[in-house]
DNA sequence: CTGAAAGCGCTAACAC
DNA sequence: GTGTTAGCGCTTTCAG
């Protein structure tokens, strides 16, 4: 009986005995359609087991109810819950996803990608590449002609684009706030790669806040590390040696927390007695370190929804160019969790 | 100069001085084409910046080179780890990917999903949810007549449907043999959800592997935890209470495994003397764990990867209903990772 | 080698 | 209320 190929409207249309026009109506839930003519479409169609394609919908359209999505690093915990959060938005307001990663964090050459994302016709596009070295040059250039609403994640707030971030620098300020609250004066810090903008951030809440309290501020009393555990332990060496008499360390990722703490507990010494230490991102880990770490909270999802509402403000409120909503510059507030590596004895 | 819409293939044939078909011709490299009208082609495109609608392509094609991808819980490590590996490989094999999210595991109703994928015409789907509860009791009834080839991932061998998953039997098995090997004879187990798949395949390796060394399997000896650190600390506590002389303990996941260590450690237990611990997925910190875990590596990048390609060879030889490859069951070795929880002294 | 006509599945605009 | 016509941007015949 069925044939072996998908329905389209025109089967529909022919068995219910009606016009393309008048199912067209009835899929659409437009209000002038005889009730009874409804009734044998709306049973015709689930019969036949039809269903509507997106695909020539768009078409006619111009308009896909799609958003592009650039992700990279997803075997990261941050990214992957940007992303998380981003599917659950979308799929909340009604839209689809098309999803590219990119192999590395610092692509030159965006053309392609773009081309992919317009080809298939998406109505906006969510950038959600953190910004490591170079990797915004391209911005000014191509952004501005554009034909639809891009919103970049992770990046320093620019003219003309809207943007969506942690604030990283209000992190880095209140894990500075706590340790100083709690009386400690000698304050090291291991910082991502500084070609992260994230990273930069974090260094300079460090910097900031011990120059606002008067205390000096060294470059022997920052280390770089890569965000990996292996990383923070090396730079942990490295800042017992340069800064011997350091007694608190605020550490830019809480994987490389977890290395200092270990190489700590390694040469003897006691956590918080001896060294305090903070961390950042408050992986479901960080609880169970030994002392459980204190930790800045962000929440990637939520970043990852208001990336996706903005984009659709943009493209529902009709965007051309940047002519209507002005690009904004959203920043998200993160929180400090407060556990025993940090807390000073009374 | 340039319209403010984009161009479309007509724009080129206009400008070029040639119809539509000579311009598709170009665009899809076919080779009867004179070298010249191919030059002033090219050219036209380039100055006008047009680009193909795959939109329009995928409609006539019946063909979207779009694969849907289906996840759920990308906040933890796992499924990222995966979606990471589909996206590389399908870049690479030239396809897009529509993603979808669900909310949770046991998601009742799998019809809108495939509704929404159908409608964009996604020429194969990657099932990338792991087998929980009841979430597999629908395969049955839908794979069987859809029309598009479908590859589920991490879930239990089923007939004539296409499955790839990692041998958490085989690796529990290793991390068992490694215990008893290292002269090990009470051990206990910690568990993932019961409902879980993964978890029961592991406790059934834990179990056989007990009764083939000719040592007593006791229920008391295996308790029950839902992933999460916390769990792990309760966890161990009930088998220290249920399993007294117990001399190492087989945890089903590095995060529970981190709190079995914690929770030694504040009862003043020496690992790997008294209590030799081994993990399942080698997250990147438990390399950095108090003492460094053992654990059993799953490389889900890889999954991620066989999964598209097992798609894509369905897809493109041309599969209709259940006919041409035969559906296959793919499973990937993990591997065992030896670090010093469970390193027997001398 | 190149072009004309038809149509993928749908909807906008207009008739009746 | 409902049908007709046209066309979204492309490719597939089939002529020439």
């Amino acid at each position: 009986m069925n044939s072996n190929k998908r329905p389209t409207i025109k089967h529909v249309a022919k068995v219910a005995g009606v016009s393309t026009q008048t199912v067209s109506r009835v899929i659409n839930e437009r209000p002038d359609v005889a009730p009874e003519t409804r009734e044998r479409i709306l049973t015709t169609i689930s019969e036949l087991g039809y269903q509507p394609s997106a695909l020539a919908r768009s078409l006619i359209q111009q308009r896909s109810y799609t958003l592009g999505v650039v992700t990279a690093g997803l075997i990261h915990i941050g990214p992957s819950r940007t992303l998380n959060g981003i599917t659950s938005a979308a799929e909340e307001a009604g839209y689809s996803l098309l999803l590219k990663g990119l192999p590395r964090y610092d692509v030159e050459d965006v053309v392609p990608i773009f081309q992919a994302l317009f080809s298939r016709h998406v109505d906006g596009i969510i950038w959600a590449v953190p910004e490591v070295g170079e990797n915004r040059n391209w911005v000014d250039n191509r952004s501005l002609n554009l034909k639809v609403p891009i919103v970049y994640l992770t990046m320093e707030p620019k003219q003309n684009i809207s943007t969506v971030s942690m604030d990283n620098y209000l992190g880095g300020r209140m894990a500075m706030a706590h340790l100083l609250e709690q009386g400690y004066r000698r304050i090291g810090h291991i910082s991502g790669p500084m070609d992260w903008w994230e990273a930069r951030q974090r260094v300079a809440a460090w910097r900031d806040a011990l120059k606002e309290a008067g205390l000096a501020v060294e470059d022997a009393h920052c280390v770089e590390g890569n965000w990996s555990p292996a990383s923070g332990g090396l730079a942990i060496g490295k800042l017992f040696a340069q800064y011997p008499d350091m007694d608190a360390v605020f550490v830019a990722n809480d994987q490389m927390a977890l290395a200092v703490i270990q190489e700590a507990c390694e040469r003897g010494m006691h956590i918080p007695e001896e060294l305090a230490v903070v961390g950042f991102d408050n992986i479901p880990e960080s609880a169970f370190f030994s002392p459980p770490l204190t930790t800045i909270q962000q929440d990637q999802q939520a970043m990852g929804k208001l990336a996706v509402e903005e984009t659709i403000l943009m493209i529902e409120s009709g965007w051309e160019g940047l002519v209507s909503p002005e690009p904004k510059s959203l920043k998200l507030a993160p929180t400090l969790v407060v556990r025993q590596s940090s807390l000073r004895k009374e």
